[in-house]
DNA sequence: CGCGACGTTGATTTGCCTCAACGATTGTGG
DNA sequence: CCACAATCGTTGAGGCAAATCAACGTCGCG
């Protein structure tokens, strides 16, 4: 069942007794949610961290001028919430909501902590969930600063050949900080010449 | 010394006793660099996570076109490196070197590990710093994203007052993404009418 | 003193945006 | 099941933010 992608995954890092996992399983929920649903909504508090067992999500920012920023996608096996809101129970910064009818399996912040304490290794875990977070989001500074949209847009589409295929171009283009009319163009151009 | 600065900032999380004090200080060193001393050189692996005791300190990346792009900046009771690398001991895609003669407090890799075995509660602790640098990061491309170099830079002064004293001003332009020139015409705009 | 690093200024160019119009596709209610 | 609206992608004309290039002033320092 949905379960079994986040176990094996997080046996990936650090291996799990069965109890252990009942007690996992115990302080976790599955959630459905449908197409366009919101799991965080800008402006209040993000309760869970989502690990994504089946869908696609984005999570992004609403300017002030009402200016939609894709800042991550998340398909199977990814997570995904507004951290900052969900680390402090302040409001969020960013919306997350699903781009298909998607399952997650939510950590609620108090049972987080409480796993904490009843699985300590879980504290290495999510230690290196956050670093790897981290680490994509110090490349995408640099890319984001050192490349032309054109150049982004191939190394999105090698990247992530599979995302590309399941969200809408325009919310690509929002991830790479363009306009959909200009992404239009950058493909384009690329297709007239390939690659 | 220079340990005082780190133990109180550790204190700030998790509380260590005289004996823990100890065995971190048995497993970690102090380093000082002088000004433009590198401390992480961009293909060689980063060795280090270094806490600024004292100085001030950059981390660049260097792209293909022989372009600088700041990341960012550390001073006193900041933590700076190429964690990516430090973290699965590969090959750093950025340089730190020392903007002022600086003294850091250096933590290797596989002493690192070690302290997590003999001190629990670090394992806390480095899970919180990453936490903080993580969102730090994501605060930093929703403003590359959705806000003109004038406002970054304004926000830039507001948020590191300090730092902007402290750096020469190219590296600031680097950091905004902007070209020195620019930057330049950013200043002379914003004099002439304040704020 | 003279050189090199840093900041400034202006002229020109360019990458990307805005706006407006138009197909194609999807979906929804009658 | 069709009609109409809404959503999404494309195309072109014109505009603006920021880059590039080149020249010059200034300051600290060997």
């Amino acid at each position: 069942m949905s379960y079994d992608s986040l176990i094996a995954y997080i046996n990936e890092y650090v291996s799990l007794t069965e109890d252990e996992i009942d007690t996992l399983k115990s302080l976790t929920r599955i959630k459905n949610v449908r197409k366009r649903q919101f799991v965080v909504e800008q402006g209040e508090i993000c309760r869970y961290e989502n690990f994504v067992a089946q869908g696609c999500l984005r999570c992004y920012h609403l300017d002030e001028e009402g200016h939609e920023h894709v800042v991550q996608f998340a398909v199977e096996n990814w997570w995904i919430a507004d951290l900052q809101s969900f680390l402090t129970q302040s409001p969020a910064n960013f919306s997350v909501d699903a781009i298909e009818p998607s399952v997650l399996i939510q950590f609620e912040y108090s049972d987080l902590q409480e796993l904490y304490e009843k699985i300590p290794k879980l504290e290495r875990f999510f230690r290196l969930i956050i670093q790897n977070a981290y680490i994509a989001a110090q490349q995408r500074i640099i890319g984001s600063y050192s490349k032309d949209a054109g150049k982004r847009y191939i190394e999105f589409r090698n990247r992530y050949p599979d995302i590309e295929k399941r969200v809408p171009q325009y919310m690509v283009a929002s991830y790479l900080g363009i306009t959909p009319e200009f992404l239009s163009k950058i493909r384009r151009r690329i297709a007239g010449q390939d690659t």
